[in-house]
DNA sequence: ACCCAGAATGAATGATCATTCATTCTCACG
DNA sequence: CGTGAGAATGAATGATCATTCATTCTGGGT
């Protein structure tokens, strides 16, 4: 007798870059259900459904997987923003500092594992200096844009006393609080509420804007 | 012939309570240094100048020597701001919040290795539930009393339209996100300037007190 | 001075994991 | 339809690590 039939998934070849894509996402998927720490070679290739020789192939090691994978996940979220800030649509500016804060705390970006995922290698980043260039490389085109859009703000508003630099760091940082509260203390703290937070942040430094 | 004399460690018998004191610091010093993810038992038990088993005798597992640690530094910084928030001393709220400002943004705790091991922390709450549980006990009781003293201010200012708990929680949220900024981006950000930031943020709430 | 409870040690064990590579399989191209 | 370049596989390897425990050592009690 033949043991039972086991579906035998047929092998597929795909070009590079799908299968580099592939394992980037299935390693974003085991950061945020099993933490940095745990997450092992075996877990994420069989959450791609490959073989565990993949990894080597399309990544020389384990450490340039996570590199790579970091890489991939701050651009998405400072081009995100980035993106926006620039945006030619929303002329007005009261619209794009709306924008800005409704993409940064929205359903997008709030995922609880993608947050995860985030912070997860923020983590590191003490112990780790490859991740802290990564990180400070969009973090700083991330504040260089914010601080030019502020800037346009408060020269439109007629603000006096603001330097837009540090109001910059400033409005960066209670997003980035406020990511973190979200993950830590789900409980004590709604989207919704977040997205006040900032929101009163912004009007009691632009209250001609917002 | 002999060799070379090794001055010969005399071992040392000590109170468990401060040998289980010794071991936490070791693994706070080896995870700034190292990381959690790579912080091993050796590391740990060399650091403190003890030999391997040690580790097993007074916590049993790997998972509880972190796990305390991590109580003992949440413990740490959230009672050093609960205590300054229910100080006597400062009987002018003015002056507390400056002090609670300056505990939170100054020498002591925003030390690089400590940043470190508190986001390294940070980074794994979302995998483990355990640390979870532990950093927002802690993170409750805080926003408890940053919400009293917010609302104290309020009386006093006679301000109107601020919601005192949601401002303690975009205030805390800014603190943490400058110390995040603070570690990953060190160069953008000196803490003069933080602490800077941060007194903005209270001024534009409470102008008749900052 | 002696003893022994239990604190401390560290070589040994077994588990886990990243990485390798001989082999198998696919499919674009002739 | 046949073929070979190279994509994909996964059992095997060796390294690392947490944990164990038989043994050694210490110091307070007598």
């Amino acid at each position: 007798m033949k043991a039972a039939a086991t579906p035998q998934k047929r092998r597929k070849i795909l070009p590079k870059a799908q299968r580099r894509q592939q394992l980037i996402e299935a390693t974003i998927a085991c950061i945020a259900r099993y933490g940095l720490a745990s997450t092992t070679m075996h877990m994420v290739t069989r959450e791609a459904g490959l073989s565990v020789g993949i990894a080597n192939l399309h990544f020389k090691t384990k450490e340039n997987l996570l590199r790579e994978t970091l890489r991939y996940v701050a651009e998405e979220y400072h081009k995100g923003q980035i993106d926006i800030m620039r945006g030619r649509e929303a002329d007005n500016l009261s619209n794009r500092l709306t924008a800005l804060l409704h993409f940064q705390l929205g359903r997008g970006v709030t995922q609880r594992h993608k947050m995860s995922v985030w912070f997860a290698y923020y983590g590191e980043v003490g112990a780790r200096p490859v991740y802290q260039k990564i990180v400070s490389a969009w973090d700083r085109a991330a504040a260089r844009e914010l601080e030019l859009l502020f800037a346009s703000v408060i020269r439109e508003g007629g603000y006096t006393d603001i330097d837009p630099g540090e109001l910059a760091i400033g409005y960066a940082a209670l997003i980035d609080g406020l990511h973190l509260a979200l993950l830590v203390t789900p409980r004590e703290l709604t989207k919704q509420n977040a997205k006040k937070i900032g929101r009163d942040f912004l009007r009691r430094a632009f209250p001609n804007h917002i």
